[in-house]
DNA sequence: TATACCATGTAATAAGTTACATGATTTG
DNA sequence: CAAATCATGTAACTTATTACATGGTATA
């Protein structure tokens, strides 16, 4: 259910379209909390339905017309309710910590290209959240600067200090996950002396 | 996909009833690939189905019995098969950091009671996680010790040293999370100063 | 006028969650 | 003989994934 709040907090900003919104969505929050286009049209529609938005139909082009939506004094409610809710922690499920519990298994050439593999994940991702705060940090961020610019409610440097903060978590995160698979080649190249890691 | 290997890489030390093989999962796999009962005993019939194991009835008391369940040769080819296959990360997806993004839509008092909880919550996973290591390290945890007992083929060494490397990640990973949340609660001290922590 | 991009989905499937259900057996 | 625990699920629901589908509009 955390995807509708995720939606919310992008249109608190401004009323947008489907589409501009699933952009927008891409660009920020979708960093943290992901979802494909196929699932935000249909909240979107579903959000209408419960009340949490409006919709109205603006024209495109000479025929053509789309959705544009905007939040309700309801779903301003429903997002700071959800502010307060208790969090619920996801179970544990690693994929990746999963196979390195079992690599006796198997070979350790797969075992070291499993763990290149982890690496080269997060130094992406480490990369596009160092991209955010980067954007954050130097005003530039399009999506911060269109709150900040609408936002008369909340303390601007708050508003900047959380999202800052929420994206060195990921990047400590980020660091966390390479020097821990960056360990597993070392303790691979202790368990199988002398041979050569591939190039 | 991922807890019928989880499923298999426990069978593979010994044939087990389903009820064996819950609680077995639930003190050591679990802890890395959660799930339910009523999601393992589904899985191993679907298991059985696809060849991955053959099950079994053994008498249980008088009148009634129960089915164990032991492993192929084609169920140990599918999980080295799985072994060797690229892990497929899953999307980020992150409640506490999407609500740290937007603290600023909340009451300090709340955004603290979230950092608080979330130290607590990576405490005792950690404790959690810590108990694993202990035991493994000790050589008294129970699955890793049948392991040992029953696994002729891989080096007991690599076969210790790949669950302590699996744990002492998640360990890294708590300590990250719990630093991480502890810089929210200072950030928030920033931004309200004067305001005193609740007991 | 072709191509990129705007706009909005649906359908089918897979995976996971929550709550409930039932009876047998062993043990104190 | 009561309580714990062994044993095995089912049903309903929610969430997310994957793949596909369609047509309009702006622009080079």
């Amino acid at each position: 259910m955390s995807l509708r709040y995720a939606l919310l907090a992008l249109l608190t900003a401004q009323p947008m379209t489907g589409y501009d919104l699933a952009k927008a969505f891409h660009v920020s929050v979708g960093h943290v909390w992901h979802a494909p286009d196929s699932q935000i049209y249909p909240e979107l529609k579903r959000m209408v339905r419960d009340g949490l938005l409006v919709d109205e139909s603006v024209p495109w082009g000479e025929k053509s017309t789309k959705t544009r939506y905007s939040v309700t004094d309801e779903g301003v409610a429903a997002f700071r309710a959800w502010m307060r809710e208790a969090i619920d922690y996801p179970n544990e499920r690693d994929p990746a910590h999963l196979r390195a519990a079992y690599f006796e298994w198997t070979e350790p050439e797969v075992a070291r290209r499993h763990l290149q593999e982890h690496i080269a994940q997060y130094e992406l991702r480490r990369t596009q959240w160092q991209a955010q705060l980067d954007a954050i940090h130097r005003r530039t961020h399009p999506i911060v600067e269109r709150r900040l610019a609408s936002d008369t409610e909340h303390d601007h440097d708050a508003i900047v200090a959380f999202k800052v903060f929420t994206y060195e978590g990921f990047l400590d995160r980020a660091e966390g996950e390479i020097a821990w698979a960056r360990h597993g080649l070392e303790l691979l190249e202790r368990l199988n002396p002398g041979r050569e890691a591939g190039a």
